[in-house]
RNA sequence: GCGCCUGUAGCUCAAUGGAUAGAGCAACGGACUUCUAAUCCGUGGGUUGGAGGUUCGAGUCCUCCCAGGCGUGCCA
């Protein structure tokens, strides 16, 4: 909380100077806190004074120094405060706040870093989604570690987060799919089918047949092909969901919620659906089909809700979907979506506002994930059958570093994944860079026990942590000491990429300490006091990795 | 054509409008009789695609241009 209580020391400094007429009164711009990369410049600075410029019509240095002049420091708690040209103030940590500051720490725990901003509404971040016609691809990898660490974090400041898997298991795919079983299937017993044109041509289409046939013989060889394709696409359908369910939870993924769409058919929501637009007006008839005015609100054109073939299209079970949402109570809710489908935000927007619920869908867009061998592109087709599923690549890279990979990117960058470069850097991976540091601390606490020294001193007094003093040391301490303005920022800013990049600066800190000094040595009060950081160190690198949902080995 | 995203070191990518743009990988040179060398130290590497603009300050915001990706279905 050191941002968090400077923040209010300038903020009083701020209004103590407006009473005494040293500053005028006016609102406050958003001012940073920020660690500053140069030592100079002390442990946090803040920029208010620069934008307090031109509404105060004085120069930012002179503003600083009022604010200097006017900061209560906390009973001795800042050591040094500077302006400095052109007009930052640069606060220097006592000591003392330190020494505090690493207690309240170990104190947390587990609960270090945890807000409760969201203060217990119930969220729901929907993510993956897959159609159920096959196995996951590398961009589902890449929704799933950014959805549910997107996910953990809001749960970290405090929201009731539920994670959902919408299943596409309605529309002209799921019969295609069940068209390329059959085939396969009578393939199998010798027959001379023609594959459709259209149909998913992937290998794992033989293995689901062959599944069939093993489980119930040949007896759909004679059926009525309408009968026959009904059964195999419920039977298909299960062999998928089981096994996406399966991959998922070996990445380590649990969804709360696994929504069917035809459910929305079957309960008689999409109907309602129309209904309820039909009688606001916002759906009319057109060339056969049945149409919403989205363009009343923020689209572009109106959208078909109903074809002309009578079948409604994906948008309205969407509609639907979403007002079914709102009914379980959800009070924001994030879809987590492909670049590819972009283009369908803003009618979905407008759908909120037409059932009355602005503002409280929030899109996210991840871009595309690039497969690629050895610097050339791998093509990715559920049609041709050319690709590379995830499980795969789960496989070779393993669940933590596949994880950590995708989460080192921002959502909206588009992301090359060389196959090849991804099994190279499985060696030396940022991952286990994070993971070393996190073992190796486990390590220090292990070679204690041995030794018969008390490691699990919780709160070492003031004169044990006084010896913490050296520069290692004390940059050490204060890396800590973002972690939890990161989480609530990185929260907010839906940005679990930038935990990440902390967890490396964190880790090299803690190694570089590790090398120049001794945790457990002859000196058994510097012992305690070393002790004391490294666990510290040990539970913010927890916690963090927690949030991202990769492990933390004890040994490595 | 229009809309969204991207363009930063050789490669992959960071950087809520802040001070001298940072990591990792790759390259090169060093460090283990030590609580784990999956580590550490050092060296080289940049006109942030280009041009204007906004302001105390722009990789970041605005306009235009160039390049790439994805959309622009009565597919999902």
């Amino acid at each position: 909380m050191i941002a968090k209580t400077l923040r209010i020391m300038v903020e009083d400094a701020f209004a103590a100077a407006v009473r005494d007429g040293k500053l005028s009164q006016q609102e406050l711009p958003n001012f940073i806190l920020e660690r500053p990369r140069l030592k100079e410049h002390g442990h946090w600075a803040t920029n208010i004074a620069l934008l307090l410029s031109s509404q105060q019509k004085k120069p930012p240095l002179e503003i600083a120094r009022i604010i200097i002049d006017y900061l209560d420091d906390g009973e001795g708690r800042l050591e040094k405060v500077e302006a400095a040209a052109p007009g930052f103030i640069n606060f220097t940590l006592g000591l003392k706040w330190i020494r505090e500051e690493l207690l309240r720490l170990a104190e947390g725990g587990e609960s270090y870093g945890r807000w409760q901003i969201g203060k217990g509404e119930k969220w729901q971040v929907e993510f993956v989604s897959a159609n159920p016609v096959g196995p996951l691809h590398i961009g589902h990898g890449r929704w799933a570690a950014l959805g549910d660490a997107l996910a953990s974090l809001l749960e970290a400041v405090g929201y009731r987060v539920e994670r959902e898997f919408y299943i596409n298991d309605y529309g002209s795919q799921m019969d295609m799919f069940a068209q390329s079983v059959e085939a396969r299937y009578l393939e199998l017993l010798g027959e001379e089918v023609e594959f459709p044109e259209e149909g998913y041509r992937g290998e794992y289409i033989r293995t689901i047949a062959r599944e069939i046939l093993e489980r119930e013989g040949d007896r759909w060889k004679g059926e009525a092909s309408d009968k026959r394709r009904a059964v195999f696409k419920e039977l298909a359908y299960r062999q998928v969901i089981d096994h996406l369910k399966k991959t998922l939870e070996e990445f380590g993924v649990v969804f709360d919620v696994w929504f069917s769409e035809r459910s929305l058919h079957q309960s008689g929501e999409l109907e309602a659906t129309l209904k309820f637009l039909k009688e606001r007006q916002l759906a009319y008839e057109k060339e056969g089909a049945l149409w919403m005015r989205t363009s009343l609100f923020s689209d572009d054109k109106d959208r078909v809700l109903v074809r002309s073939n009578g079948a409604p299209t994906y948008f309205a079970s969407d509609i639907a979907y979403h007002r079914n949402k709102i009914n379980r109570g959800m009070e924001h809710i994030i879809d987590l979506w492909g670049a590819d489908h972009h283009g369908y935000v803003k009618r979905m927007e407008a759908a909120m506002e037409a059932i009355g619920k602005p503002g409280v869908l929030e899109c996210i867009i991840g871009q595309m994930v690039n497969l690629k061998r050895g610097g050339e592109p791998v093509r990715m087709s559920k049609r041709t059958g050319e690709m590379v599923t995830f499980e795969e690549l789960l496989d070779e890279v393993g669940r933590d570093a596949a994880r950590y990979f995708f989460l080192t990117r921002s959502h909206d960058s588009a992301l090359d994944f060389d196959i090849e470069l991804a099994k190279e850097q499985s060696q030396n991976n940022p991952v286990y860079y994070v993971q070393y540091a996190h073992a190796r601390i486990c390590s220090i606490l292990r070679y204690g026990v041995e030794r018969g020294i008390d490691v699990e001193e919780q709160a070492p007094p003031p004169h044990i942590l006084e010896l913490l003093a050296t520069e290692e040391e004390l940059d050490l301490a204060l890396k800590l000491f973002e972690y939890e303005e990161l989480v609530r920022d990185c929260a907010l800013d839906r940005a679990p990429h930038r935990l990440t990049y902390y967890l490396e600066e964190l880790a090299g800190l803690f190694h570089y300490f590790y090398t120049k000094h001794r945790v457990i040595s002859e000196d058994l009060e510097l012992t305690r006091a070393r002790l004391f950081l490294v666990k510290c160190t040990r539970h913010v690198i927890r916690n963090c990795l927690e949030i991202l949902g990769v492990s933390a080995p004890e040994s490595m």
